[in-house]
RNA sequence: CGGGAUGUAGCGCAGCCCGGUAGCGCGUUCGUCUGGGGGGCGAGAGGUCGCAGGUUCGAAUCCUGUCAUCCCGACCA
């Protein structure tokens, strides 16, 4: 009807903005590249952020907010990481506008108010932070210092997508400083292992850990740790970073402390960071041509009860029935809606719900009162069931769990069955333009051919996982020798 | 920044080639019958055709410019 969605095999890219759109996730705005994150995708966010933010402070850290604006002599301070966002950064020039005196009713920068130094705004707050971590930190006793914020930050994408790239987006960035080398390095691990953590047991979502090669690494970084997805679509998605940032910052900005010898030393540092593509990641990860699949633990909403009834006395009759059920649900943490608008029926609220991806959807009609039962949908395996009223909240509670792991299950099987390893560039290619996934391949370890083949085949090296087995070989493109097989993919 | 496309009612579109004062579906409003998978019937409301110029007796339609968005590339989380 008037919310038919492309399916994912005519267009995947329009399925997926389809979804997007229709679904009431997010809308595009009068901004160039900019979207408005709408109530139910905010929602989603939201649900996410919660739980980021309880892992986040359960592992010691505590947020802060920095600003939004950097000067730019400060923004230059760390020149690879300064070199490396130069060219996406908006700048402030001015801070005022006046009425043109050629144009009635329009306004023009004042040329008169040019600031004195531009200020940049913030593709990631490190310059910012460790500028104000100098007068921060003195001793080893102030360290580690383990700080988060939650912010939006602004990159000025040539091209944009809803979600997975726009010219501002929300995140959060962890920003940690340490005494040791060895602590800075765990901390990366560790918040490496939270986001792997969150994104498979809250999203539903398996990926792999790994490492990035030198060329994909994060300006400024030592290291760069990662996390993989895979989309229904094959391609790769990087949901998230954390980067062992080695004295680089602590050089650039002077953040010396003193050492139990009362040695000055430089710091050791790390960021980590998730954004709102995330919710671009779990859309791609689990959606089907019906609409988004939620998985329970992050849905804004789990469970929707729609009443199906003629008159005002059966509708009172399911009420009755419909409101202690919600209280019951309410109270074991369920997240639950009654939908008894009389301004939809119940296949048009059928069709949106499913829209929506919400896990499980309760139909309750005159049979049912009858029959004391009602109908049970779930939206994963889209299977209906009719349950017994008696029991109804643990029948509920036990299905959202099973949802939860088999939506999972069935991406890590879909995601495991994408992995392949390959020692041709004829299988390389064939894979890729096949169903796509993972290629596992030997690798010489140099940018070159990692460059070369990016050139050929599109495809890039997502990381070199952890714990990478060893095992001599001939690199695919080079045929030089090689140590381990590293994952390439095409990748948002 | 290069290539392609689109801008007409809240949404999706037709009309444009061949100029004559705007139409369809969905939604919406009212009434009614309805209600277990995106309802039926009847009656309404709703548009300076993205914006600015130009050609013409007359422009949604032709011309010029401009703005915006989407898709494909180069860049990136």
């Amino acid at each position: 009807m008037s919310k038919e969605i492309t399916s994912r095999n005519s267009d995947y890219s329009k399925w997926y903005n389809d979804l997007v759109l229709k679904a009431g996730l997010a809308d595009y705005s009068a901004v160039r590249g900019c979207m408005v994150i709408k109530p139910y995708g905010f929602a989603l966010w939201e649900n996410m952020r919660d739980q980021l933010d309880k892992m986040f402070k359960d592992t010691g850290h505590v947020n802060a907010y920095f600003p939004l604006f950097v000067p730019k002599s400060l923004f230059e301070a760390e020149e690879k990481n300064a070199e490396g966002f130069a060219k996406e950064c908006a700048v402030v020039t001015h801070y005022r506008l006046k009425a043109d005196p050629n144009k009635k009713g329009s306004l023009m920068v004042d040329p008169e108010a040019k600031l004195e130094e531009e200020l940049v705004v913030r593709p990631t707050s490190e310059a910012i932070i460790w500028n104000t971590y100098k007068g921060w930190i003195q001793s080893y006793r102030d360290l580690p210092l383990l700080i988060n914020q939650w912010a939006n930050v602004v990159r000025w994408e040539m091209r944009t997508r809803l979600f997975l790239r726009t010219a501002e987006f929300l995140w959060q960035e962890g920003h940690t400083a340490h005494a040791t080398e060895q602590e800075a390095v765990a901390e990366a691990e560790q918040m490496l292992e939270v986001y792997a953590e969150f994104v498979e047991e809250w999203m539903a979502l398996p990926v792999i850990k790994g490492v990035k090669t030198e060329s994909e690494r994060f300006a400024g970084a030592v290291n760069t740790y990662c996390i993989e997805a895979l989309m229904q679509d094959g391609k790769a998605l990087q949901a998230g970073t954390s980067h062992f940032l080695g004295q680089n910052f602590a050089k650039a900005f002077d953040v010396k402390f003193s050492d139990k010898e009362n040695k000055l030393e430089y710091v050791w540092a790390t960021s980590w960071g998730v954004s709102t593509r995330l919710i671009g990641a779990l859309v791609m990860a689990h959606s089907d041509d019906e609409g988004l699949v939620l998985p329970p633990r992050i849905a804004p909403l789990q469970v929707v009860i729609v009443p199906i009834f003629k008159g005002e006395e059966q509708k009172a009759q399911i009420d009755a029935r419909v409101g202690s059920l919600v209280q019951e649900l309410k109270k074991a943490g369920v997240r639950v809606k009654y939908d008894d608008n009389d301004n939809a029926r119940p296949g048009w609220k059928f069709a949106e719900y499913e829209l929506k991806g919400v896990p499980l959807r309760l139909a309750i009609g005159a049979r049912d009162l009858e029959n004391n039962s009602a109908e049970l949908a779930r939206r994963d395996t889209r299977e209906k069931m009719s349950v017994s009223m008696d029991g109804l909240t643990d029948t509920i509670l036990q299905l959202l769990d099973d949802i939860q792991l088999r939506m999972f299950a069935k991406a890590r099987d879909y995601r495991d069955a994408h992995i392949i390893p390959a020692d041709t560039m004829e299988d390389f290619l064939r894979i890729l333009d096949g169903e796509g996934g993972f290629v596992s391949a030997h690798w010489d370890g140099t940018a070159e051919t990692e460059e070369a083949i990016k050139e050929k085949t599109k495809a890039t090296i997502r990381c070199i996982p952890l714990n990478n087995p060893e095992e001599n070989g001939t690199c695919i493109f080079s045929g030089k020798p090689s140590t381990q097989r590293v994952l390439f993919a095409r990748a948002y």
